[in-house]
DNA sequence: CGCTGTCAGTTGGGAAATCGAACCGAGGAG
DNA sequence: CTCCTCGGTTCGATTTCCCAACTGACAGCG
């Protein structure tokens, strides 16, 4: 294992890359995050910052709520109101957010509209410029050091034989 | 500034996540960029890869070439075959992938399909546990340490007055 | 030479998602 | 009573998507 070139004969959706994709790889819902994690809880807030048709947003908060990354709470019960807030699995969403922030800041935009800013406990606050790091190892993580295995799991998926070293049905 | 509740009226698009998805947000995007990062580079490989349909994959690719993710490059002449490639820009979106990998990991797939290993330099191969760090500092940078201000170019996008601060027109 | 196979797309037709604008219903506010 | 806000629905027109079949250029075989 641990191959950059193909390492085995195409695990179609043996990636969670693909599984995420499904649940909020869909117009709009990343920026649905965005907006809830901006701090617009509310559906006009969140159609007016995503610019998404109301009917459009109305599918994707239900998706994005039933997916576990959003859950409804009432702010309000006279005239009976709820906003969107992110679960944690949805503020683990943030780093993809970010991710996609600066890959825009660098490749898209002449000039950033936005300038995401770094203001860590005990330093003063700083342009930020983020990179992956291993916690193991403390070693950036990107690239050509990282490589991927099949798990048992994705062996199943992609209808490869359960183990090739050994243990292969009689 | 630096605020996690809403900082100013909603810049709708002026935000580089924003522009990021126009490139590469559509279906089908980043699971081609994947296949190609992970070596696929003909096109039927990326179509058996991603599952995509062949007509969809063509406007995929032809739209991540002007964007300038990919590059166009041949292999072979006597059949005029050409493979794709990540151009600088489309590397710089590994990190991308590799938040929405770690992501699915977490919260979508019960077992893994593939597990993300590290092999950096001088030390001994282990399971990848990343995250953001600023290259500045050196501290975490996510969540509630990451703060956003709207630059001159983002004021202008999102129709505000140049700065409120000081130099408001007259 | 014909036959088969590979590869990189096209083409065509139907199904599904998307869009914008208008509409709705429950509740305040004046 | 009338107007306004908020959180959606509904509608028809457009766009995108999917799938399966097809094309065209070439290679290899007999």
């Amino acid at each position: 294992m641990a191959v950059t070139a193909v390492p085995f004969p195409l695990p179609r959706d043996a990636c969670s890359i693909a599984g995420s994709l499904e649940l909020v790889g869909e117009r709009w819902s990343l920026l649905v995050i965005r907006e809830v994690a901006w701090g617009n809880h509310r559906f006009s807030d969140i159609a007016r910052g995503t610019g998404a048709p109301r009917d459009r947003l109305t599918a994707r908060l239900n998706a994005l709520v039933t997916a576990g990354v959003l859950e409804k709470r009432p702010y309000s019960d006279s005239p009976p109101r709820s906003g969107y807030h992110l679960t944690a699995a949805g503020r683990d969403l943030l780093p993809v957010l970010q991710a996609l922030l600066q890959w825009g800041d660098k490749w898209v935009a002449a000039e950033p509209p936005l300038r995401l800013k770094h203001a860590p406990a005990g330093h003063p606050e700083h342009a930020i410029d983020a990179e992956w790091i291993c916690r193991t190892c403390g070693e950036p993580a990107t690239g050509s050091r990282v490589t991927r295995e099949l798990t048992p799991a994705g062996r199943a998926l992609s209808g490869l034989p359960a183990d090739e070293d050994h243990d292969h049905e009689h």
